[in-house]
DNA sequence: TATATTTGCAATCAAACGGTTGCAAAAAGA
DNA sequence: TCTTTTTGCAACCGTTTGATTGCAAATATA
Protein backbone atom coordinates (compact mmCIF):
# COMPACT_ATOMS: atom_id res chain seq x y z
CA UNK A 1 0.00 0.00 0.00
CA UNK A 2 1.73 3.32 -1.43
CA UNK A 3 0.93 6.30 0.68
CA UNK A 4 2.89 8.77 -0.60
CA UNK A 5 1.60 12.75 -1.48
CA UNK A 6 1.83 12.33 -5.25
CA UNK A 7 -0.42 9.30 -5.45
CA UNK A 8 -2.63 10.72 -2.62
CA UNK A 9 -3.14 13.79 -5.23
CA UNK A 10 -3.86 11.11 -8.02
CA UNK A 11 -7.36 11.23 -7.42
CA UNK A 12 -9.46 13.96 -8.95
CA UNK A 13 -12.15 14.00 -5.30
CA UNK A 14 -9.54 13.94 -2.96
CA UNK A 15 -7.43 17.36 -5.06
CA UNK A 16 -11.40 18.60 -4.25
CA UNK A 17 -11.27 17.46 -0.61
CA UNK A 18 -7.88 19.48 -0.34
CA UNK A 19 -8.66 22.69 -2.01
CA UNK A 20 -11.93 22.69 0.37
CA UNK A 21 -10.06 22.37 3.48
CA UNK A 22 -6.86 24.50 2.24
CA UNK A 23 -9.70 27.32 3.22
CA UNK A 24 -11.15 26.50 6.03
CA UNK A 25 -10.61 22.90 8.75
CA UNK A 26 -13.75 20.86 8.19
CA UNK A 27 -15.51 17.72 9.60
CA UNK A 28 -16.02 14.50 7.53
CA UNK A 29 -20.12 15.10 7.61
CA UNK A 30 -19.40 19.02 6.41
CA UNK A 31 -17.27 18.13 3.35
CA UNK A 32 -19.21 15.02 2.23
CA UNK A 33 -22.01 17.31 1.87
CA UNK A 34 -19.82 18.67 -1.49
CA UNK A 35 -20.22 15.45 -3.25
CA UNK A 36 -22.44 13.07 -4.58
CA UNK A 37 -20.47 9.65 -3.23
CA UNK A 38 -21.44 8.18 0.30
CA UNK A 39 -20.18 9.93 4.05
CA UNK A 40 -18.05 6.28 3.63
CA UNK A 41 -16.62 6.81 0.16
CA UNK A 42 -15.02 10.76 2.03
CA UNK A 43 -13.98 9.34 4.70
CA UNK A 44 -11.85 6.88 3.16
CA UNK A 45 -10.15 9.39 0.65
CA UNK A 46 -9.53 11.43 4.06
CA UNK A 47 -8.27 8.42 5.47
CA UNK A 48 -5.81 8.64 2.81
CA UNK A 49 -5.41 11.59 3.21
CA UNK A 50 -4.46 11.19 6.78
CA UNK A 51 -1.85 8.86 6.06
CA UNK A 52 0.29 10.81 4.33
CA UNK A 53 -0.19 13.85 6.20
CA UNK A 54 -1.66 16.35 3.94
CA UNK A 55 -4.33 16.73 6.92
CA UNK A 56 -3.70 16.59 10.63
CA UNK A 57 -7.06 16.06 12.64
CA UNK A 58 -8.25 18.20 15.81
CA UNK A 59 -11.12 16.42 18.17
CA UNK A 60 -13.94 18.77 19.78
CA UNK A 61 -16.03 16.34 21.90
CA UNK A 62 -17.59 14.15 19.11
CA UNK A 63 -16.77 15.99 16.11
CA UNK A 64 -13.53 15.73 14.25
CA UNK A 65 -11.79 18.82 12.34
CA UNK A 66 -9.63 18.19 9.75
CA UNK A 67 -7.22 20.38 8.90
CA UNK A 68 -5.03 20.94 5.60
CA UNK A 69 -1.00 20.79 6.24
CA UNK A 70 0.57 22.65 3.15
CA UNK A 71 4.23 21.83 4.36
CA UNK A 72 3.61 18.40 2.79
CA UNK A 73 2.07 19.64 -0.22
CA UNK A 74 5.50 21.78 -1.04
CA UNK A 75 7.15 18.09 -0.97
CA UNK A 76 5.09 17.89 -4.61
CA UNK A 77 6.75 21.81 -5.29
CA UNK A 78 10.11 20.46 -4.19
CA UNK A 79 10.07 17.25 -6.69
CA UNK A 80 8.90 20.21 -9.84
CA UNK A 81 11.97 22.78 -8.64
CA UNK A 82 13.90 20.14 -11.71
CA UNK A 83 11.60 20.98 -14.10
CA UNK A 84 10.71 24.65 -13.47
CA UNK A 85 13.15 26.12 -15.17
CA UNK A 86 12.38 24.24 -19.06
CA UNK A 87 8.85 26.03 -18.62
CA UNK A 88 10.09 29.66 -17.88
CA UNK A 89 9.66 31.78 -21.02
CA UNK A 90 13.82 32.82 -21.10
CA UNK A 91 14.44 28.84 -21.07
CA UNK A 92 11.91 27.94 -24.31
CA UNK A 93 12.55 31.07 -25.94
CA UNK A 94 16.59 29.92 -26.30
CA UNK A 95 14.46 26.62 -26.77
CA UNK A 96 12.89 27.91 -29.88
CA UNK A 97 16.65 29.40 -31.17
CA UNK A 98 17.98 25.92 -31.23
CA UNK A 99 15.41 24.31 -32.68
CA UNK A 100 15.35 26.98 -35.53
CA UNK A 101 19.10 26.91 -36.20
CA UNK A 102 19.14 22.75 -36.04
CA UNK A 103 16.20 23.03 -39.30
CA UNK A 104 18.33 25.01 -41.08
CA UNK A 105 20.95 22.70 -41.18
CA UNK A 106 19.05 19.43 -41.77
CA UNK B 1 -9.50 5.14 -18.16
CA UNK B 2 -8.18 8.72 -16.29
CA UNK B 3 -5.34 9.62 -18.48
CA UNK B 4 -4.35 13.20 -16.48
CA UNK B 5 -1.17 14.48 -15.16
CA UNK B 6 -1.82 13.88 -11.46
CA UNK B 7 -2.36 10.24 -12.02
CA UNK B 8 0.93 9.72 -14.57
CA UNK B 9 3.40 11.23 -11.84
CA UNK B 10 1.55 9.25 -9.10
CA UNK B 11 3.44 6.37 -9.73
CA UNK B 12 7.63 6.30 -8.62
CA UNK B 13 8.88 4.69 -11.76
CA UNK B 14 7.30 6.57 -14.06
CA UNK B 15 8.60 10.04 -11.98
CA UNK B 16 11.99 8.54 -12.61
CA UNK B 17 11.18 8.19 -16.41
CA UNK B 18 10.18 11.50 -16.47
CA UNK B 19 13.66 12.83 -14.50
CA UNK B 20 15.58 10.78 -16.77
CA UNK B 21 13.80 12.17 -20.12
CA UNK B 22 13.77 16.29 -18.55
CA UNK B 23 17.86 15.90 -19.37
CA UNK B 24 17.95 13.92 -22.70
CA UNK B 25 15.54 12.79 -24.83
CA UNK B 26 15.81 8.62 -24.80
CA UNK B 27 14.84 5.03 -26.67
CA UNK B 28 12.41 2.66 -24.82
CA UNK B 29 15.54 0.59 -24.60
CA UNK B 30 17.88 3.45 -22.77
CA UNK B 31 15.30 4.12 -20.07
CA UNK B 32 14.50 0.48 -19.47
CA UNK B 33 18.04 0.05 -19.07
CA UNK B 34 18.16 2.19 -15.41
CA UNK B 35 15.35 -0.17 -14.45
CA UNK B 36 15.20 -3.93 -12.76
CA UNK B 37 12.04 -3.93 -14.53
CA UNK B 38 10.82 -5.58 -17.94
CA UNK B 39 11.07 -3.10 -21.05
CA UNK B 40 7.60 -3.91 -21.45
CA UNK B 41 6.44 -2.56 -18.29
CA UNK B 42 8.89 0.72 -18.90
CA UNK B 43 7.21 0.99 -22.33
CA UNK B 44 3.63 0.62 -21.04
CA UNK B 45 4.68 3.38 -18.61
CA UNK B 46 6.42 5.40 -21.38
CA UNK B 47 2.40 4.85 -23.00
CA UNK B 48 0.65 6.73 -20.26
CA UNK B 49 2.80 9.46 -20.45
CA UNK B 50 2.00 9.92 -23.95
CA UNK B 51 -1.65 10.09 -23.55
CA UNK B 52 -1.48 12.45 -20.88
CA UNK B 53 1.23 14.72 -23.23
CA UNK B 54 3.94 14.07 -20.26
CA UNK B 55 6.21 13.00 -23.28
CA UNK B 56 6.35 13.23 -27.32
CA UNK B 57 7.92 10.66 -29.76
CA UNK B 58 10.47 11.54 -32.65
CA UNK B 59 11.17 8.30 -34.84
CA UNK B 60 14.42 7.75 -36.86
CA UNK B 61 14.34 4.43 -38.22
CA UNK B 62 13.28 1.91 -35.62
CA UNK B 63 14.46 4.09 -32.87
CA UNK B 64 11.88 6.14 -31.26
CA UNK B 65 13.22 9.12 -29.14
CA UNK B 66 10.54 10.22 -25.98
CA UNK B 67 11.06 14.00 -25.30
CA UNK B 68 9.59 15.42 -22.46
CA UNK B 69 7.54 18.16 -22.48
CA UNK B 70 7.52 20.49 -19.79
CA UNK B 71 4.79 22.50 -20.30
CA UNK B 72 2.19 20.18 -19.56
CA UNK B 73 3.95 19.39 -16.16
CA UNK B 74 3.00 23.23 -15.74
CA UNK B 75 -0.57 22.22 -14.80
CA UNK B 76 0.46 20.64 -11.46
CA UNK B 77 2.32 23.62 -10.85
CA UNK B 78 -1.00 25.96 -12.00
CA UNK B 79 -3.17 23.72 -9.62
CA UNK B 80 -0.76 24.32 -6.17
CA UNK B 81 -0.58 27.93 -6.97
CA UNK B 82 -3.79 27.95 -4.28
CA UNK B 83 -1.64 26.17 -1.99
CA UNK B 84 1.53 28.41 -2.36
CA UNK B 85 0.64 31.94 0.00
CA UNK B 86 -0.31 28.66 2.98
CA UNK B 87 3.78 27.33 2.88
CA UNK B 88 5.49 30.54 2.14
CA UNK B 89 7.72 32.29 5.49
CA UNK B 90 5.94 35.50 5.91
CA UNK B 91 2.33 33.48 6.17
CA UNK B 92 3.75 30.96 8.12
CA UNK B 93 5.08 33.57 10.76
CA UNK B 94 1.85 35.00 10.69
CA UNK B 95 -0.10 31.63 11.67
CA UNK B 96 2.53 31.38 14.58
CA UNK B 97 1.41 34.25 15.92
CA UNK B 98 -2.19 33.56 15.33
CA UNK B 99 -1.80 29.70 17.56
CA UNK B 100 0.15 31.91 19.78
CA UNK B 101 -2.81 34.06 20.76
CA UNK B 102 -5.32 31.21 20.42
CA UNK B 103 -3.21 29.37 23.10
CA UNK B 104 -2.40 32.09 25.37
CA UNK B 105 -6.44 32.71 25.28
CA UNK B 106 -7.07 28.99 26.15
C1' DT C 1 18.24 -12.47 -48.76
C1' DA C 2 18.74 -14.05 -44.07
C1' DT C 3 19.52 -12.54 -39.41
C1' DA C 4 19.53 -9.41 -35.54
C1' DT C 5 17.63 -5.38 -33.23
C1' DT C 6 14.03 -2.27 -31.73
C1' DT C 7 9.54 -1.60 -30.69
C1' DG C 8 4.41 -2.08 -29.96
C1' DC C 9 0.42 -5.00 -29.04
C1' DA C 10 -2.34 -8.80 -26.82
C1' DA C 11 -3.27 -12.01 -23.10
C1' DT C 12 -2.85 -13.00 -18.42
C1' DC C 13 -2.55 -12.35 -13.34
C1' DA C 14 -2.22 -10.74 -8.45
C1' DA C 15 -2.74 -6.60 -5.91
C1' DA C 16 -4.61 -2.13 -5.14
C1' DC C 17 -8.33 1.23 -5.78
C1' DG C 18 -12.78 3.42 -5.15
C1' DG C 19 -17.13 2.58 -4.03
C1' DT C 20 -21.01 0.42 -1.37
C1' DT C 21 -23.63 -1.39 2.93
C1' DG C 22 -23.86 -2.65 7.72
C1' DC C 23 -22.54 -2.05 12.34
C1' DA C 24 -20.44 -0.49 16.69
C1' DA C 25 -18.62 3.23 19.68
C1' DA C 26 -18.77 7.68 21.62
C1' DA C 27 -20.76 12.18 22.53
C1' DA C 28 -24.84 15.35 22.65
C1' DG C 29 -29.63 16.30 23.48
C1' DA C 30 -34.65 15.20 24.93
C1' DT D 1 -32.15 7.00 30.60
C1' DC D 2 -33.34 6.78 25.79
C1' DT D 3 -32.63 8.61 21.28
C1' DT D 4 -30.10 11.01 17.84
C1' DT D 5 -25.87 12.45 15.71
C1' DT D 6 -21.13 11.88 14.30
C1' DT D 7 -17.63 9.02 13.16
C1' DG D 8 -14.55 4.94 12.27
C1' DC D 9 -14.04 0.11 11.08
C1' DA D 10 -14.94 -4.25 8.54
C1' DA D 11 -16.62 -6.87 4.72
C1' DC D 12 -17.56 -7.07 0.10
C1' DC D 13 -17.46 -6.10 -5.02
C1' DG D 14 -16.29 -4.62 -9.75
C1' DT D 15 -12.61 -2.08 -12.12
C1' DT D 16 -8.01 -0.46 -12.69
C1' DT D 17 -3.12 -0.89 -12.10
C1' DG D 18 1.49 -2.62 -12.76
C1' DA D 19 3.87 -6.42 -13.98
C1' DT D 20 4.89 -10.56 -16.76
C1' DT D 21 5.37 -13.53 -21.15
C1' DG D 22 4.80 -14.30 -25.99
C1' DC D 23 4.54 -12.68 -30.54
C1' DA D 24 4.40 -9.82 -34.76
C1' DA D 25 5.97 -5.77 -37.49
C1' DA D 26 9.48 -2.78 -39.09
C1' DT D 27 14.20 -1.36 -39.68
C1' DA D 28 19.21 -2.17 -39.80
C1' DT D 29 23.05 -5.24 -40.80
C1' DA D 30 25.85 -9.33 -42.54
Amino acid sequence: MRRDVFQAIADPTRRAIISLLALQAMTPNAIAEHFQSSRQAVSKHIQILSECQLVSQKQTGREIYYHFNAQKMKEVDVWMDQFRALWETRFSQLDNVLQNLKNKQS
